[in-house]
DNA sequence: AACTCGTGGAA
DNA sequence: TTTCCAAGAGT
């Protein structure tokens, strides 16, 4: 543990939070908090399972399209999976959506329809993990409960002058924010910690001057708050190509199958293709293509990159007439529906080189 | 503990 | 162009 004389006071983060708050649209702002306003947990979970490891900005249109569409949680779970994963498309880590769907059914079929009171009920539930269970306690129910995520983690290294890199400093950290988490506001303090995090307290460029805890900050006061929080190196991105087949009937209608629901993309729609793996070289014949026929290469190739490897794909592109049966598995989505299949954005790339504006949506 | 699992925007 | 990264979870 890292020694401290003064710990910084959650006093000064909430007086900068009551004046500097973001507005989102899942958020209950300290004033209307202050007037007594309860946030509803239902939009609590919903905005925080979106906003894992994804932007404020990506979040915000499936936030809305979600809540507009299914506006508790009673309607997600009864929602067909198929559809949710359809709403989700594009959002990327597609396991959350699956895990969204199954917490929804779990909340309805074995709490009556209200998500549990406490952070400890809420972490038995499908993909709520230590930050998700303390945050939605925290900023629902005002539960003191230690919310430590990417934000916390930067503010309090910096804070506390933590050397131990990441992740295995997460477990100090945690302790850190423990004994820092206020037993009042306890819901504006998590939010207010990530704004913190999020507008000054950056990775980049930390804005000091303006921060509330910068005279309790060891790592500011000695200049180098961008060189925290330490972080293990990472390896680098491996490549792997492969060919993906583009079938369009004279119609418009695209042939599209399932992926199997576990793995990279599980459940979500795809064009039928090769296996991605380094080397790939395209068969000349296109022995891996689902139909026999005259498979002409798109212009360009797709570049897809993932967490954890670089994709190249090759497009192939072949026509159909409209008596041309799918192969097992698979289907012909007719023209009007493609741009609202469950169809990862590597997938709608794909379908794009070949049949440009195919995937666009129209009204 | 170390991997797997998306995406698009910023620098 | 490449790297980094954004309110992590599951295994």
């Amino acid at each position: 543990m890292i020694p401290h004389e003064a710990t910084p006071p959650a006093a000064a983060l909430l007086e900068w939070y009551d004046r500097h708050a973001r507005r989102l649209p899942w958020r209950i702002g300290p004033r209307e908090r202050a007037a007594g306003v309860v946030p509803d947990p239902y939009r609590v979970w919903l905005s925080e399972v979106m906003l894992q490891q994804t932007t404020v900005t990506a979040v915000k249109p499936y936030y809305e399209g979600f809540l507009e569409r299914w506006p508790s949680v009673a309607d997600l779970a009864a929602a067909p999976a198929e559809e949710v994963m359809k709403a989700w498309a594009g959002l990327g880590y597609y396991s959350r959506a699956r895990n969204l769907k199954a917490c929804a059914e779990t909340v309805v079929s074995a709490h009556g329809g209200r998500f549990p009171a406490d952070a400890a009920g809420l972490r038995a539930l499908p993909g709520i993990g230590d930050y998700t269970a303390a945050a939605i306690a925290a900023i629902a129910y005002d539960e003191p409960a230690a919310v430590v995520d990417g934000n916390v983690e930067r503010v309090l290294a910096r804070i506390f002058r933590v050397e131990t890199p990441l992740p295995a400093a997460k477990k100090e950290i945690r302790a850190l924010q423990a004994k820092l988490t206020p037993t009042a506001r306890a819901g504006d303090y998590a939010q207010a910690m990530m704004d913190l995090g999020a507008t000054i307290c950056t990775p980049k460029k930390p804005a000091c001057v303006l921060c509330p805890w910068q005279e309790w900050c060891a790592a500011s006061k000695a200049g180098v708050a961008e060189s925290y929080p330490r972080k293990a190196g990472k390896a680098d991105r491996p490549e792997r190509q492969g060919a993906a087949y583009v079938a369009v009937r004279t119609d418009g209608a695209v042939l599209l199958r399932r992926r199997p629901d576990k793995g990279l993309l599980g459940g979500m729609t795809e064009v039928p293709g090769s296996v991605w793996v380094d080397g790939f070289r395209a068969d000349p014949r296109h022995g891996d293509a689902p139909l026999k026929a005259d498979w002409q290469a798109a212009n360009a190739n797709v570049v897809h990159v993932f967490t954890h490897f670089r994709l190249t794909l090759s497009i192939y592109r072949a026509t159909f007439d409209r008596n041309v049966a799918a192969p097992e598995g698979h289907w012909w989505s007719p023209q009007a529906e493609v741009a609202g299949e469950a169809l990862p954005s590597v997938m709608k790339k794909a379908i794009e080189a070949a049949l440009p504006g195919a995937t666009r949506k129209r009204k």
